[in-house]
DNA sequence: GGCTTGATGCAAATTGATTGCATTCGCGAG
DNA sequence: CTCGCGAATGCAATCAATTTGCATCAAGCC
């Protein structure tokens, strides 16, 4: 996964007290594990897999199955969107952070068929026709997009 | 997953020797294990998992792990597609068949973020721009498309 | 027919994800 | 501030889908 882009300096980390309004407005808990969490997706701007996230967060003893649930609580609560870059892992990634916080905008994705790797397609856009019969996320444009293929390495 | 574009009626079967054809044209062995996979994949139109599969063809003694490879040794032939209907779930399905058989036209999927249902788009259709920056495959369109939204019962 | 190498059956292992349950803890009400 | 309720956690285990090891079998070529 390669990101090309231009990116704007990264802000400064969140407040403690920012993380936990974040939190408790969406009808969470705000507890050590949350906060550690979500921290980290803050700090982090790529998707982060529950192994990557096991692996930064659990020598601060933090428990694997507590990082999971939280993911999850906070990917129902829409904080966090669970996405699949195509190898069958699931990866998180911060969709409504803390004010001022850079979180990744939806963008499409390529995924090799091969390889498996991915590349964010931060330019590319694209018209839809014969749209009839699709679910209506589709016509509202609610949707994010995968493209797959061969990657340049792999054609 | 509901299709609902018309079909064409159903091909018969074909015949032993054309799949054997089929196999040794594409550098594979004919074997028992992989003619009854192959003639499975022509029976059936739609993708199918690897558990499906065993289902199907467990009861005739055909092993588990041997219904596995095969289905990777097709899909690595390029007979078969390996697919994901977003629930992480690999499905396969015929990609290049016996002649005269109907396989599965690529055309882009929909695939629900909340229940993981999946819906055909065979009749949607992309413009892409700026793809500069994609890899290649994408601006020769050789790519398959993923839409990822809410479904009508879930939004 | 013999031989080589790929395929199979059986069993086990791996990976990513998810759950059960006893205990702990956040938070709101009084 | 205290208490109680219900949510969250830690620990261990389980589950689902996939993948692999190895001895044996078999397809196919010469």
């Amino acid at each position: 996964m390669k990101h090309a882009s231009a990116h704007a300096p990264l802000p400064s980390p969140p407040s403690l007290a920012a993380l936990q309004d974040l939190l408790r407005s969406s009808g969470l808990r705000s507890t050590a594990a949350r906060l550690a969490v979500l921290g980290y997706l803050h700090e982090t701007h790529t998707p982060n897999s529950h192994a990557q996230m096991f692996d930064a967060l659990g020598d601060r003893g933090f428990d694997r199955a507590t990082i999971y649930r939280n993911l999850m609580d906070l990917a129902e609560a829409g904080i966090v969107r669970r996405t699949d870059l195509g190898d069958h892992v699931w990866r998180f990634e911060l969709v409504r952070g803390v004010a001022g916080s850079r979180h990744t905008e939806e963008h499409p994705h390529f995924v090799c068929l091969d390889c498996g790797g991915g590349v964010c397609l931060p330019g590319l856009s694209l018209e839809l026709h014969g749209i009839g019969g699709a679910p209506r996320s589709v016509g509202e444009n609610k949707i994010t997009v995968q493209l797959k293929g061969l990657c340049d390495n792999c054609s």
